[in-house]
DNA sequence: CTGTTAGCGCATTCAT
DNA sequence: ATGAATGCGCTAACAG
């Protein structure tokens, strides 16, 4: 049915081996050989089979990302990246198609062959929608896949199951020779001897970073974001503006990212002397998700809580407009009477109005950066692990706290 | 290296194709026996190897999915819907993850050969960047994965050398077995005799809806979009609120999207009869990108040629932004000044501020719909293309022109 | 530089 | 219901 390797080869003159050779272009081939093969193969408009080549190589050109949701522009920005690292623009060239194309009526076609120069990767991006087992049966397949590498986006999720079932599947990964990069997710937990699980988000005080020295081996490469960092630093700012009753809106419970930012926001109150507000404060704390409505939501119990709030902190960027929406819909101005900010420093958080004050995270870096770890282009940070460093982008959604509410 | 069927077969004490028979579950297998199997499986920590599997079925997992920028929600939405599609989440258990996690610890491990239930779809998300080249590359590139169908999604480029490369590519996909499927995209132009390409969009009259009733066999099935009467109906709503000096910020020339759109406006407002002030009004169309920095220094343009504009059309919301930054830093007032429309109703757009009036497009019920067809779990539609309807949302950044500028 | 020879791991006949 | 045998299309030694 389809052209294969050998009807080239017979077309040509040669054999299997050498046309097999010319496609790969990692052995010498006489310039005359080459080009009769070439011919061939556009005349035949042959296209290598995939699996086959993967068969026997035992290697495949395919890369995995993990995002919980690509219609999130967190996840698209660093899907984005990666994928650009995997396969630039300047190396699209390849057979020249444009110029093929513009011929391609003679023949009844342009090559496709030699397209696709070897050693293209392809990006396979899988949706998780940040449900555990969709994630585990994801890694499954693209193992099955035999995936050159696979990496995984944000944060993850704080289930002592889950982190031990993931962390058999990574290893089982790597096994098999796959890279596995993380991306804006902390190393994996060392699993603990046993018990104590439960307790360990209340159970923690010092930064968990102390662990960090001892990377094992086998822990695969991180590219971490400070979000503890990141939160404290927001916080702080409130603070020093005057704000004293901040509520908080916390991502999902059991999520890394949300405990980090979290814990960097409980700091800076408790530096600030506001731990004796602990009671109060942690009722200005609610979970919810990282989406619009659970933002609206959450700023609108928040107000019925305390409605002296002065300044409300959202989960991300995301969450943040609909606080904002909430906020507005209640007949309050932003930040005359409140202060809100976001997290993550989306496109879109710069164009809100009133202009988003918010934590940049460069998403775009991050994601390059793993996508070079991913192929192996670039040599994994000390200890495996990169911090990115994010950044305080003071904009308009914050100000001093009107008399209204002071104090 | 790995564990291969043949070490399940003996350790299991059977062959090779009783195993994979009780894999693939598509003969009947003794119970006792797929038992047998299943538990040398899990001992074995078997994983099922694609590209073997694949070279011997003739046949892959893989779905492709084109998209200009993963990054853009506009595609991601698309690309999340479809993905949903290919591997909804209640067809995830297969070999109930979640349990074997919580069981994890025992055994060392969590089975994963049973995990991916056979036939589970693998999409693979293709960033073109806009650039024909990457578009036909990666085409080539999934034929040579044999993948099992092709989503294209967004609109085309308009260059008949391309259009023409194009249409070889997804022939030869369709030759292939593979199922290809347009998305948010016309159907692919039907070549033209010769020449008489450059003057196309000029000679453009009445819709071009009318070579679809001879929708060639061999056309791929298309999910389109009505860009044509969403752009009619929103310069109808400026025009009803007696606007009369509208700004167009178009996208780029050679895209389908932006044709379609630009003439449905144009066609609004030779309805309108201000077919006469034809020189003045192609003077306040202009071409620019889809990005938010297009509709930025497109307004300030637009401004610049007539400072009397009452209202802007931004070629999408994310340009929309762009225009009332541009707007803002102007020192008008949206809408009092100039109302400002966009295109897409993408999930920010409803949190502008003020509201953006745009025109609805249901990225993802067309996305669930494009990867049901590329399944083949959906009859085509008649003639193969199914037209998506839009919708006119009118919010808060539309209103009747100030006296200011009136008339 | 090129041809020959073996598999790669699995699905699928055909027998039984 | 199961086993044995064959080949999918390609790469990688190994010779020459």
């Amino acid at each position: 049915m389809a052209v294969t390797l050998a009807d080239v080869a017979a077309r040509a003159g040669v054999s299997a081996a050498t046309v097999s050779r010319v496609l790969n272009g990692n052995y010498p081939v006489a310039r005359t050989t080459r080009s009769r093969v070439m011919r061939a193969v556009e005349e035949l408009e042959y296209v290598v089979n995939g699996p086959a080549s993967s068969l026997a190589a035992a290697r495949s050109d395919l890369i995995g990302v993990l995002v919980n949701d690509i219609a999130d522009p967190f996840f698209g920005i660093m899907a984005s990246a990666i994928q650009n690292e995997i396969s630039p623009v300047t190396g699209a060239g390849g057979g020249g198609a444009a110029g093929a194309a513009a011929s391609g009526a003679g023949a009844g076609g342009a090559p496709g062959g030699g397209e696709g120069a070897p050693g293209q990767k392809l990006a396979v991006v899988c949706n998780t929608g940040g449900v555990p087992e969709r994630e585990l049966t994801y890694l499954t397949l693209l193992q099955r896949q035999r995936a050159a590498a696979v990496v995984l986006t944000g944060g993850a999720i704080e289930s002592p199951a889950h982190s031990a079932a993931l962390a058999v599947r990574l290893r089982r990964l790597e096994r098999a020779g796959a890279r596995v990069v993380l991306c804006g997710r902390p190393p994996l937990p060392v699993p603990e001897p046993e018990g104590g699980a439960q307790g360990a988000e209340s159970a923690m005080t010092g930064p968990d970073r102390s662990r960090g020295a001892d990377a094992e081996a086998g822990q695969p490469i991180a590219v971490t974001f400070d979000n503890r960092g990141g939160a404290r630093t927001l916080t702080e700012h409130l603070l020093s503006l005057g704000h004293r009753r901040l509520g908080y809106l916390a991502g999902p419970a059991d999520r890394t990212t949300t405990r980090h930012r979290l814990e960097g926001h409980r700091a800076a109150l408790a530096d600030a002397g506001l731990d004796a507000t602990e009671a109060a404060g942690d009722r200005l704390i609610l979970h919810g998700g990282y989406d619009r409505a659970s933002g609206y939501d959450g700023a609108l119990e928040l107000l019925r809580r305390d409605p002296g709030v002065t300044a409300v902190l959202a989960a991300n960027d995301t969450a943040a407009l609909g606080v904002c929406a909430a906020l507005r819909d209640r007949g309050l101005r932003i930040p005359e009477d409140i202060s809100v900010t976001g997290f993550d420093d989306l496109p879109f958080a710069a164009d809100a109005a009133p202009a988003l004050t918010t934590v940049r995270i460069p998403l775009h870096d991050a994601g390059a950066r793993a996508g070079r770890l991913a192929l192996g282009l670039e040599a994994p940070p000390a200890g495996g692990i990169a911090t990115i460093r994010s950044e305080l982008m003071v904009r308009a959604s914050t100000a001093p706290p009107s008399r209204r509410t002071g104090g």
